[in-house]
DNA sequence: TGACGGAATGAATACGTATTCATAGGATGC
DNA sequence: GCATCCTATGAATACGTATTCATTCCGTCA
């Protein structure tokens, strides 16, 4: 029927490397061998298997090799189904896993309370190593992953220092950088605009911007969002207008992107009437049409360190932290003239 | 020396089903039975070994399970490394394969050239399904894996239909509508700005947009960006400016948000001067700030059904093409005056 | 030349689970 | 009261690979 009866085959049932050592003429193990440990095998017995290989379109079977060896190539990830900022570290871990030849899965939970069914799942598989990113794990569930034999690493969530390793900007930091660029505009009232007030990079960022801004002897009150997201940001511009501030800092550039269109839809120009600042250093803060004076987390360094921490197996027995720092970007929209 | 030695021996080995069977006095096949098929279990039985497997801190070895079973609940993604859209697609899947109990690991490469290998290792993974999003895969790569067993689809990608499953927006008709749009707005010359020509996607759209345009006499010129991305976008603002039409039809969101910025940069004044389109209906076209004219692709509906199809053992037999209607957004970059 | 050692290979086993087969014990039918 | 059937369980095996152990072969050194 099939005009090829090797693919046919390979359909029904995939290659073993059992098939490959009778049609080599080698035995099982010289097949296990010539792909885990080529350098145990003669170059003549190599190439005979290769050739069976090839002709019966055999790969090895990464379950049967997990189960056996007792680890995987795999990293497991526990990241918000939403959330553009999210989205961008997982590009960003998964280039940098794959150049080190490790696989990503991905669990992803809407609500952080599906975060205790998806860290079940989580346990059934054996991954090489579990990335945590999303603030809102809670602590005690960090330390009940952290029983894994395998490396462990929270990504930016300072409040996992300790518990797990972890993978941070400097938030506080890179927020008094923010704020002192205010000041130095000339900004004498502001306000902070936070995502969801519980979340530890939130309290820091506010912390860190409420401390400098207090050093120049400006007040910053304390405004939540809600969420994360554009519309949060959006909704909250009425709040801000009341307060009618010289400039808003925002906890994040996603929700700076709402709450600069939500401030403009109603009349408010930007930087003149009120200025803003965002934090994460999304690709879209540079766009020429939105130019948002942020703080530019290094997502790719963050992404590396994360990955060397995952794949390095000492790391699962040790924690260890890593603090990076951000940079400014400074845009148009906090561009104060004389004030 | 551990304050708590169950706590220290998980982490040393995690519990297998035996360990289980022993604490709660039953065998092993018992304790199986639990996980996989609780009903063949009584009652009594049921609750020792969940209590005995609670005590111990067991989960199921899913590479077992899945070795034994020869079927995984894993969905393989091959998925390119960069591009906002495909950053979106892959949320949705993920949200769609979770409720379905599905996990998602994910291969990303950064360039086609790539793909062979990415390929290479995806087979190692017995993957219980396959989602190729991206079009940069070649119908040959594409037929390749479409030997495994498992159900394969290709997302967005029209030049798979008939090799593997496929899920894609009706592009040519998604363009068709958007410059019926554009002429009815009064646009009488109009210039198309595609990603890379040789992506299929990007030829249906073009094929679509030209067809309309061409049905209402109005001629459209081809231009290539290069990628995919902002960045290529606004380099090509040169180009377009210098042909100075009414509009322009770029073939995806990311770019148009290129070229907006960089015909802004320019002088050019939008939609005054040139009117702009884009394609997929990024999360970003609704921002207030740019508020695009575009089509919307209903990324959540695709997922979906992509979802299915993947879960759905049948399609592996018999591939099935999944067609959808995109919808028009109307955005303020195309709210042509009187011309 | 004989003993020794390293390289290459094969046989056998274990990883943790699902599943088939067999068995024991009740409940049900007449 | 006996044959029958169904339920619950255990023993045993297989999934595909990595790895240990044993064996063979050949070259080397004294």
């Amino acid at each position: 029927m099939s005009r090829d009866p090797a693919l046919h085959d390979a359909a029904a049932r995939p290659a073993t490397s059992t098939d490959v050592a009778i049609e080599a003429g080698v035995s099982q193990a010289t097949v296990a061998r010539t792909f885990s440990a080529p350098h145990l095998v003669s170059e003549r017995t190599r190439e005979r298997v290769n050739e069976a290989a090839a002709k019966l379109g055999y790969a090895p079977n990464a379950f049967a090799r997990g189960l056996k060896s007792q680890q995987s190539n795999v990293i497991g990830a526990v990241v918000p189904a939403y959330g553009e900022y999210w989205q961008n570290v997982l590009s960003a871990v998964t280039r940098e896993l794959a150049a080190r030849g490790r696989q990503l899965l991905l669990f992803s939970f809407a609500d952080p309370g599906e975060v205790d069914d998806v860290l079940d799942i989580v346990r059934q598989y054996r991954v090489g190593g579990l990335l945590l990113a999303s603030a809102s794990i809670r602590p005690d569930q960090l330390s009940a992953m952290r029983r894994q034999s395998s490396p462990t690493v929270a990504f930016n969530q300072p409040a996992a220092a300790g518990l797990v390793s972890s993978v941070s900007v400097d938030n506080e930091a890179g927020c008094r950088l923010l704020a002192s660029h205010l000041v130095g505009q000339g900004c004498r009232t502001a306000v902070f605009v936070g995502g969801v007030a519980s979340i530890s990079t939130d309290q820091a960022r506010y912390r860190g911007a409420a401390r400098e801004m207090g050093d120049h002897g400006v007040a910053l009150p304390y405004i939540e969002a809600g969420a994360f997201s554009y519309d949060a940001g959006y909704a909250s511009a009425e709040r801000i207008a009341r307060l009618a501030p010289d400039a808003v800092m925002v906890g994040s550039d996603e929700v700076a992107f709402g709450v600069i269109d939500g401030l403009e839809s109603r009349g408010v120009r930007i930087p003149d009437d009120i200025a803003v600042t965002g934090f994460d250093g999304l690709p879209q803060a540079s766009w020429a049409g939105i130019d948002l004076t942020t703080l530019v987390q290094p997502t790719d360094l963050l992404a590396r360190h994360a990955a060397e921490l995952l794949v390095d197996a000492a790391s699962a027995a040790r924690p260890s932290d890593v603090t990076v720092d951000g940079h400014l970007r400074i845009g148009r929209t906090t561009k104060m003239s004389s004030r």
